[in-house]
DNA sequence: GATTTTACCGATAACGTTTTCGTAAATTAA
DNA sequence: TTAATTTACGAAAACGTTATCGGTAAAATC
């Protein structure tokens, strides 16, 4: 059992190859007629067109790299599902890589989408690049790479973003609006620009409205995890007894601070009034709910791939193009914690 | 700027494409000094075999297809991961589709993975698949196909699975042993199999400890949400007044029905106690935290795969196999939810 | 009736790799 | 020395598709 060819076409009609394959793309060229018995028999014989000659012909293989930090994510799972989604759409399969936050991996995955020659790359930075150079190798080999969330300013390509300084300003402002005076913030790591931008954002509310900015009242979280919610709360409350907001780098974070303050019996948000970042869905969960800046993962994912398909045509029609920034509206959800 | 060759190669070194290809994969009749001098002018020029003709030519992608219910979703997102992670060992990449829950997005997306001739599938179904033709007609072309978590008895090939029978049976055990004697239980969907089993693991334990069943203590999540649990657990408590155990079909259910219990402050466990199915990470983080059955995600994903990189190979060798069921153990974690 | 145009089709090359088979040279055995 | 064997390489085909370039016949125009 073979598979069935445009060859095998061509002799049950006694036509040549090239005619056959013209008439199923529907070439000018081609009488109405043939066309009719090419695609009728193609139908019933169920003939395929093997995607591996085409891709070899063509050189496009209709795949797209994705490279992720982490899987397992909430909000990157949100970007995926965008990503797929929009790709499906356009006839395109995406291939998933992680780089489990690490620059070697990510090098490493990189290599790999370029060696299989995919036709684009997405990839959300890991919290450990700080060289750009592999990036930039595949920018200049002309293979279309758009970055999001997680980008670098120093890497010349299409991003997809939020504004983190905005949001965090604004989510800052809504504690300071709401009576805050003394506002702890748990930052992300030091590295990836969104938990600097965060920060900042949540330094430049402060100043705004004339608060002092006490560095004993951030905390670093380098995992983002519930536990360094949960623990820096404990030390929070242990040595700043009148703070009396919190600002977490997530909502994950967040969730852990509202546990902690949950046991410690502290009353949400009359002594201590909490935001987190993302709008996960268990932060409308959670009692009390929580808070949050809706971030658009689905949207992100979605606006990512609809990007890198544009650039994707324009370099295959070779016509030029400008790297463009997307920024994407974030929203302040108020809930109870607050 | 043209990509570098066999055939630039063997120009170069004045000998025929047919033995740097072989030079370069270490056949026996290439002499040490060819093999060396190909080796070395393939790493200065960064020689990097095409990958669209090497499948065309073996007939083989080094790619996966995986098709999945719903990305966003923290049991599935970890079997991804393992998956991934041992598919990458492999040197197999692995392509990600979403079924949605819908059987007519299932098996276009089959289609779609066939008609790019991945080696392989993993898939786990769709809630609404009762038809498995799709299925058998992949099977039928000698495509390595294996499920896991979500499957059919129907169909026949290899599974990875966790007895949600026996472990669904544990979980109500141990309600039973604590005391309970008017256990509830929030089930899944009526069709898919794991759900299935996991109510039929909790009469079976009613049964054995002599415990009559009660219909009226059974309630159906049709989407498995956080809000399902909410909303049954009001329901229960206005119904049936001396319910004393909760089984919920998975971690977000019961997690639900704990928010609802607080918010009625009823107490957990002294009043009643709750089990969830899955170990998700915030069932350890919520209050109280949240006794459950383990069901391992990223082990479940790397044995899939690893299942069927053994069927592909046996497959392409053209030796004969016998599918085969790999169950994986489940374990029972005792919180403080009961 | 001669010429040009149009419609339709096919021969052919090409993409880069792998693998089979043949053969010349080198080596060993007789 | 001759015959048999081994070693090392190359020629060539093949995978299935797409695209270019002609060519022939019919139709249209002059």
């Amino acid at each position: 059992m073979r598979e069935v060819t445009l060859k095998h076409i061509a002799e049950i009609l006694e036509i040549s190859v090239a005619t056959v394959s013209k008439a199923l793309k529907d070439y000018p060229d081609v009488s109405p007629k043939t066309k009719k018995r090419v695609k009728e028999l193609a139908e019933t014989l169920n003939y395929k067109p093997n995607s591996f000659a085409v891709n070899f012909r063509t050189r496009e293989s209709k795949t797209i790299g994705l490279i992720i930090p982490e899987v397992v994510h909430h909000f990157f799972s949100n970007v995926i599902k965008g990503i797929i989604a929009q790709a499906e759409k356009k006839g395109y399969l995406v291939i998933i890589l992680q780089s489990n936050e690490s620059y070697q991996l990510e090098k490493k995955q990189l290599d790999l989408l370029v060696s299989k020659r995919v036709d684009g790359v997405l990839m959300s930075l890991s919290n450990d690049t700080a060289n750009y150079k592999h990036i930039n190798d595949v920018l200049d080999r002309d293979i279309p790479l758009v970055l999001f969330d997680k980008t670098a300013k120093l890497i010349n390509c299409s991003k997809v973003i939020i504004d983190d300084r905005k949001a965090a300003f604004i989510a800052t402002e809504h504690l300071i609006k709401s009576g805050c005076k003394h506002i702890a913030h748990f930052r992300g790591p030091l590295l990836p620009l969104n938990s600097i931008d965060r920060f900042l954002g949540y330094k430049k509310a402060l100043e705004t409205y004339d608060i002092k900015y006490n560095p004993s009242l951030v905390f670093t979280c380098n995992d983002v995890t519930f536990e360094e919610g949960f623990n820096f709360t404990q030390e929070l409350i242990n040595t700043q007894s009148n703070v009396d907001g919190l600002f977490a780098v997530s909502d994950l974070v967040a969730i852990g601070a509202i546990a902690k303050l949950n046991e410690l019996k502290i009353k949400i948000p009359d002594q201590i009034s909490v935001i987190g970042f993302s709008n996960w869905f268990m932060s409308s969960a959670i009692t009390p709910s929580l808070t949050t800046i809706d971030q658009p993962g689905y949207l992100m994912g979605k606006k990512a791939f609809k990007r890198l398909f544009k650039e994707m045509t324009k370099i295959r029609k070779k016509q030029p193009f400008k790297y463009k920034t997307i920024e994407l509206p974030t929203s302040l959800v108020i809930r109870n914690s607050t």
